[in-house]
Formats: structure tokens, sequence, C-alpha cells
DNA sequence: GTTGAGCGTT
């Protein structure tokens, strides 16, 4: 019968059409600044991570950029794989993973622990299982938290930064 | 200024 027809969703080679995109591939440069001029041309936005090395500091070479609808998202996916960016040919696709890994909270993410005169314990469920089930898998949830986590909007004068320009500026004088 | 093939912390 049909019924063994593999139904890879969320594969990671397919992964499935979603709001958020990962980009890889990029330039050690390139800016969530820059990446949100490319791809808001697509529609609007409502985030764009690039991950940093947490040791470094340094851009790992892939961002991750959220459109509102997803038809737009498609529509960057499909225009932004492949282009260059930053002398790179970045790879889009349909992220895998819908946000950060929340980090661990090691606290109760569940109720307040309302002591009515309750030990001073966690009467209440403990919610320690939370991230597990969360960020792989939870197309739904995530949208909940991703709220939160937004960045508020950057000061002005992030937008006189333009690209900046290759040639040195100092040159080294003898 | 590192040459990657990569799905996530602040």
């Amino acid at each position: 019968p049909m019924s063994n027809r593999r139904r890879h969703t969320g594969s990671r080679a397919n992964p499935d059409p979603n709001t958020c995109l990962g980009v890889f591939g990029l330039s050690l440069y390139t800016t969530e600044r820059d990446l949100r001029e490319v791809f808001s041309r697509y529609g609007p936005l409502t985030g764009v991570n690039v991950v940093y090395d947490q040791r470094t500091g340094r851009s790992r070479g892939f961002a991750f950029v959220y459109f509102e609808r997803i038809d737009d998202s498609k529509e960057a996916m499909e225009h932004a794989n492949g282009m260059e960016l930053d002398g790179r040919r970045i790879r889009v696709d349909y992220s895998i993973t819908k946000r950060a890994h929340t980090p661990t909270p090691g606290i109760y993410m569940g109720r307040p622990t309302h002591s009515g005169g309750g030990g001073g314990g966690v009467s209440g469920r403990r919610r320690d299982s939370y991230y597990d089930r969360g960020y792989d898998r939870g197309y739904d949830r995530y949208e909940e938290y991703d709220y939160r986590y937004r960045r508020r909007s950057p000061s002005p004068y992030y937008s006189r930064y333009r690209s900046r320009s290759r040639s040195r500026s100092y040159s080294p004088s003898k």
C-alpha cells in the first residue's frame, strides 16, 4: 500500500517551510544589520540572529532570519539562497530549529510557589523538562517565547554605518 | 581578515 511513503517532515535536508530561515556560509563580517537589509526585501522581519561564538565573540558564519509571514520567507528562501553576500555564497533554508536554546533556567519555570504555608519547596509542578521538548520541535510554542527576547530597535546611528569600505584606513607608515 | 559545509547565546 501507499502508507509506506516517507513523510520526512522536518528532515535536515528538507526542512518544512517556516517563517524562520537559517542562513549559512556567511562571511564572518556580515552583520545582523546586513542580513536585515537583504532579507527585508522579501517582507517584514521580526528578528535576525547571527550566531556568535561564545568564546571569540565572532560570527560562526550562520544566522537565523525571522519573517512575519511564511510566504515572504519562501520568497526569501528562493531568492536569497545562493546569493552572494559579502563575498560568500550563502545558503538559505528553512530552519529546522526554531530559536536559540533557551538558556538553562536553573530555576523553576512553573508557577511561583505561592506558599500558603507549604514547605519552602516547590509545591507546584516543576517544569524541569521544559527545555527538553522545546526548541527542536516546538513549532507552535517557540513563538510565545519569541517576543520577549526580541531586541529593541537599535540606536539611530546604526543607519550610517553602511558597509565598511574595504580600503584600509591606515596604511602603515614606514 | 583562515580558507567553512555549519541549525542557535548574550
